[in-house]
DNA sequence: CTTGCCGGTGTCCGTTCGTTCACTTATAGG
DNA sequence: CCTATAAGTGAACGAACGGACACCGGCAAG
């Protein structure tokens, strides 16, 4: 019988294709049809290569996990000055995924839209969309969420001899040293901006 | 027997829980262990009432996949001034993934690092991550990757009588208008900024 | 009280799964 | 050219899988 030898490129390629549309891990069989084999022995070798490259994990009951680097909808690059990669390079290139970079404890992690312009010089705009993690401890110069005369704002967290307080990014707004107990609804730990 | 029954918050926790964990779908086996059932149809019944609701979704061989609703990352909230809901309500609100949600075409997107102000005002400082989508025409007032006189730059766009100009957002900088060909690199479709 | 339905149990069956083994073919190095 | 190694073929195996079926308990409506 006659061989069949696909690129690792290609088989990266393919692979990368059937998680983004399936979003799920091939079995061996459908493994060795996306690859053109007729042995799923071809496929199962080639899944332990990835293990040992590090694009696959073995999960609970030895079942196969992708990686970010593997699943992740982005390519990862450089600077803007560093100008953009031939196609050939695209390929080999990482990718990641945003939900894990950005998210580090899912469970207690919360989209907000902001309103307001109050963080307008700190890159916070409004229809922006921050991430807040409840119950962290702000550190200085954190964006945090927290509630003042029973409103929601966002601001930088401080805290001195006097007390916590919190500023605003925009002149047009004034340092808030809150007279009773102050609300803390979180942290910001990332911001979130979509076009169009 | 006696027989056993889960709220169906509860039954969506430990869902969502096992899809975060080993980020595949269980099997009938499995999701009835994680229910505490002893047979596997009560499992497979569950999952076609997630089918209707449209939590689930199958794909390619008739294999269970899940939709957004289910996996994303993080739970979406409105305005920060609608404070926060109470534990009860967070079980059921709607969860985003921000890859799918800032990422349309996975294919033509890569991800760069922003130096420099010239965009200050716009909201996109030194040090935050840009999704840039290729081979996208660009419209007024989009936010641009482009090449100019060698170097790759951030700028918004836009067109008049007399071609193509590039404009900064920030007053210390000036309009470009590219004397002769302008290599378009993308349309910024997303800004991100994570802290710490 | 009776009836119907929803949601669980228990069992079964044909298919697919992952894994292993012996064998063969392609490729690169000496 | 010969040889070692990497990579694909083909067949076999038990285990797990999805799906289907009959059955039954709890509960609410009539």
């Amino acid at each position: 019988m006659s061989q069949h030898r696909l690129s690792p490129v290609e088989k990266m390629r393919r692979l990368r294709e059937f998680l983004r549309r399936e979003q799920r891990f091939p079995s061996h069989a459908e493994l060795a049809a996306l690859y053109g084999y007729t042995s799923k022995n071809a496929a199962a070798r080639w899944l332990r290569r990835l293990e040992q490259l590090g694009y696959a994990v073995r999960g609970a009951g030895g079942k196969w996990r992708q990686t970010s680097r593997l699943l992740g909808r982005t390519r990862l690059l450089g600077a803007v000055t560093a100008g953009f990669p031939s196609p050939a390079e695209e390929e080999l290139v990482d990718t990641l995924s945003l939900d894990e970079y950005l998210i580090e404890r899912p469970e207690a992690t919360f989209m907000l839209t902001v309103t307001g312009d109050s963080m307008r010089d700190a890159g916070i705009l409004p229809g922006d969309l921050v991430l807040v993690e409840r119950g962290a401890q702000p550190h200085r110069n954190d964006v945090v969420v927290a509630q003042v005369d029973r409103e929601w704002t966002l601001k930088y967290f401080g805290r001195d001899r006097q007390g916590v307080y919190l500023d605003p990014a925009n002149p047009a707004y004034q340092r808030i040293r809150p007279r009773e107990s102050l609300v803390m609804g979180g942290v910001v730990r990332a911001v979130v901006r979509k076009y169009r």
